[in-house]
DNA sequence: CGTGCAGTTGAATTGCTTCAAAGCCTGTGG
DNA sequence: CCACAGGCTTTGAAGCAATTCAACTGCACG
């Protein structure tokens, strides 16, 4: 669980002045079921919303029965990046288990920063942190096979619970069916279980139940070439604030 | 040709003080031939650069001989997302015809922006507004078929031209190769050529050497599901300025 | 007048999808 | 407590979209 303001200053040290005036923001906090929306896709957007707690799925939906996984939020991460640019949705977003999800007026967000610089400047490293990630999964739909997509899709979501501490030393909760891996990597739910199948015999990979098992991080990441360099936009400040 | 600071404000409207601020940051403007490269992946990244005039590619190399293109760049794009966040570069920008750039040092950048939240405010959106366009390329790529990708493709690029004045009544220039086409829609050249081939023999595209010519724009949009609310994040904004 | 890159086409192969059916869990109501 | 329903997973078999390999064309350029 992270507080909204924590995960506004993830990429940058705020003042006491600042942090104070972010907490002073008019919020609600919701709590959210499983498989229950958080965002709607095409409906008005009113509220800039922050997960802070819980694991969730950014979608887009396209016709002919086909939806897309554009992104995985975990504790910390905002969930509708353009609300603030734009009237209405574009993506939905949906819980994967019980999620607390913090909601921030808009006009008083942007009223916010009209006022600040450094809190600007915050929700600006924010937006370029998720959108490295964005460019990161075009490059593995596009150009990475099967089962290299899977692994690194499994290999980016450890690295990121582990900088928040929600991992295991071996692996980690998944609350995501094969359906919605086959989304977001761009695959048939069937051959999704078939690649599952083969990274479970070559040891790269387990799933149990609910749970991710990595008995070793180093192959899986030889396997598909995975280089956090992309989740890490300033490595040093979380080490500086640490 | 549009200067940085019409491309700045894109999404925003600035103060003539904050528009005096931005011109009186230092920077060097510079001509960039075709193939050459604007910024190289993993290299320190210095500058922030915007495209003022041309026509470029943002990319990411992965092992293995694989590339991904990750977005076109045009007139008034920003070629380096985060390179205000990161020591180094995490794609390469390559010119696809004489393109002229403009740098602006980042330490200087991030100066500005801490005395005034209205251009922080408009780098933000600006961010905001390149990564809604990677996450409809993920869908692109991960869920539609090789001759959707190739046509929801064009239909972006002609839509954002005509936005900025560039493109012709019926189609616009396009310097772009197969091979480059098939690297940002994840086919091979080979299946590229053969798209291509379908799409002109059904009348919703032709490539005449470095044009495109779109005899039927609706149908075209329609054969790909096209829809431009993504491209479109203050759909007033450029209306009330113009 | 070759050299090299972009485009084109054919043939063989494969990675992935689709269709179909069965097994497995969990929750629910009789 | 058992029967049943509804997701999720697993497996087989057939089919297709896209890749790979290979050869050839056309064209631009030195």
């Amino acid at each position: 669980m992270r507080s909204f303001v924590d995960s506004i200053q993830k990429y940058s040290v705020l003042s006491p002045q600042e942090v104070a005036a972010l907490n002073a923001l008019p919020n609600q906090i919701v709590r959210v079921a499983p498989n229950a929306p958080i965002v709607t896709e095409n409906e008005p957007s009113r509220f800039y919303h922050v997960l802070t707690d819980g694991f969730a799925a950014c979608s887009r939906t396209l016709p002919g029965n086909r939806r897309q996984i554009i992104a995985f939020l975990v504790s910390g991460d905002a969930c509708d990046l353009h609300a603030v640019s734009g009237s209405r949705t574009l993506h939905s977003v949906t819980a994967l288990m019980p999620c607390t999800v913090t909601r921030l007026p808009i006009p008083e967000v942007l009223a916010l920063i009209e006022t600040s610089p450094r809190i600007a400047h915050a929700f600006w490293l924010d937006a370029i942190g998720q959108s490295s990630v964005l460019a990161e999964w075009i490059a593995n739909v596009g150009r990475r096979t099967g089962a290299e997509r899977v692994a690194h899709l499994i290999c980016e979501i450890f690295t990121r619970l582990r900088r928040i501490g929600l991992a295991r030393p071996q692996g980690f909760e998944w609350p995501v069916t094969q359906v919605q891996l086959g989304d977001a990597t761009g695959l048939s739910t069937v051959h999704v279980n078939r690649i599952l199948r083969d990274l479970k015999t070559t040891n790269l990979l387990t799933l149990y139940g609910n749970s991710v098992v990595i008995e070793n991080f180093a192959a899986l990441k030889a396997f598909c070439g995975f280089d956090e360099t992309y989740l890490n936009p300033i490595p040093d400040l979380a080490a500086s604030r640490a």
